[in-house]
DNA sequence: CGCCAGTTTGACCAAGATCAACGCAAGTGG
DNA sequence: CCACTTGCGTTGATCTTGGTCAAACTGGCG
């Protein structure tokens, strides 16, 4: 998985770099993006866009996180997908957005007109490339958040939900958590009475510390026991 | 959702047409794109690729049924997706396999070396089109696929399983079944034994006929009350 | 200080898993 | 051709996990 640097700029090229080598022409590919996209700001819970709109551009989160949602008519709610600095969302090319999106703490998203991205895919591989890349890595994550929700218990869950977090976090041992218990359980199809159970037992085993929007990881090793099996 | 046409053929470009009128250079993509690709044929049960593997390729289905599948070291396992005539997978360009792929009926696919495609991407902004637009669908099956597993009950899993196999149907009213049931059980994330019982629920109910490998929908307006709700 | 949204904990309940038995059709070998 | 096996599918009885409901607690903030 791709890792945040540690020392983070709030350049909105921030999570374009790939691991590997830049290829020629990514730069330009990265101005020229730049050059299409608008950097908005968004306060706490403040929609970003609505499901059911209809999705003229897609987004990138500069600084602060997203949550992607779905509601059901009976007032269910699922979570798609938090999204992080770096993290590319709305994407998909349907008449109308399956999920709203919102920001979960403030934050500042650039934002691209489809047409124009369009246009740039056409004239210049190396935007196609990037885009693509961002696709499959939404994709990666998806089918693993799949495999997530299909086969495993609670406990199982908000351990990897924490790992997850982790490792996108600059200290490895401290995890934020931006979002409230509720969004947790959303993620993860638990209640949020079941998330807070699972994170007090893992206080009470010694694994971590809790405090409401951010955890200690004590024990690395035995959280990763408890979400890979 | 895209709808396979009424009479098939058994051509390698099954799958590739869009709703829309097709665009300029299209036909000389698939061309291409079949030119660097195998004919590959693979019995019932028979792997495509194993979780590890290095990735080497990507690959459509051209005629019968493939599983996407992941094993975990406990032994549970979850089905990803079922890709049937069009579809393609594979397409994550990961160090190695997540999942592994194997046929669930006799199956012929077609298999396309990645280094190859990558060259045709950066060459013909068309197949580069023809690529992101698969990964978009497979991201979109995907996301709808996690709000069904994360907030939905057994029946509900079921009737949308239904509903789902039916849209790719010829017959609106009478989906076959290639897979056994506890395919589909960890394709829903459901036992083998309440899959069977929540057919059996709504062949009481005469909303459906069972039979192992075919199911009739009698009452579809029903079936997507169940579904949606 | 008191309020309020969010968090935590407990008691109870139900959906679905597990375990077990049986049915049934397609091989397989004598 | 018929016993026997094997792999699924179906159904029932019981148990467990996590959901539901309710009450207490906590930390920010006006």
């Amino acid at each position: 998985m791709y890792r945040q640097p540690a020392h983070r700029s709030q350049s909105a090229h921030e999570g374009w770099r790939t691991p590997d080598v830049a290829r020629s022409g990514e730069l330009e590919a990265l101005i020229a993006l730049e050059q299409i996209g608008t950097r908005l700001r968004f306060s706490r819970n403040q929609e970003i866009y609505a499901q059911g709109e209809s999705g003229g551009f897609w987004c990138q989160v500069v600084a602060g996180a997203v949550r992607i949602t779905k509601l059901r008519s009976d007032g269910r709610r699922h979570i798609a997908e938090f999204c992080f600095t770096g993290d590319a969302f709305g994407l998909d090319r349907a008449a109308e957005r399956e999920f709203s999106a919102e920001a979960v703490v403030d934050a500042v998203v650039m934002r691209y007109p489809r047409a124009a991205t369009e246009r740039l895919i056409d004239n210049n591989p190396v935007v196609a490339r990037l885009l693509r890349d961002m696709t499959l890595k939404s994709l990666a994550a998806a089918q693993s958040r799949l495999a997530l929700l299909g086969r495993t218990t609670a406990g199982e869950r908000v351990a990897s939900f924490l790992l997850e977090l982790s490792e996108r976090s600059d200290d490895r041992k401290r995890v934020e958590l931006p979002m409230c218990r509720c969004d947790i359980a959303d993620y993860l199809g638990l209640t949020a009475e079941t998330v807070c159970r699972e994170l007090s037992d893992l206080k009470r085993r010694k694994v971590i510390e809790v405090s409401p929007h951010s955890v200690r990881l004590l024990e690395r090793f035995t959280l990763e026991a408890i979400g890979d099996e």
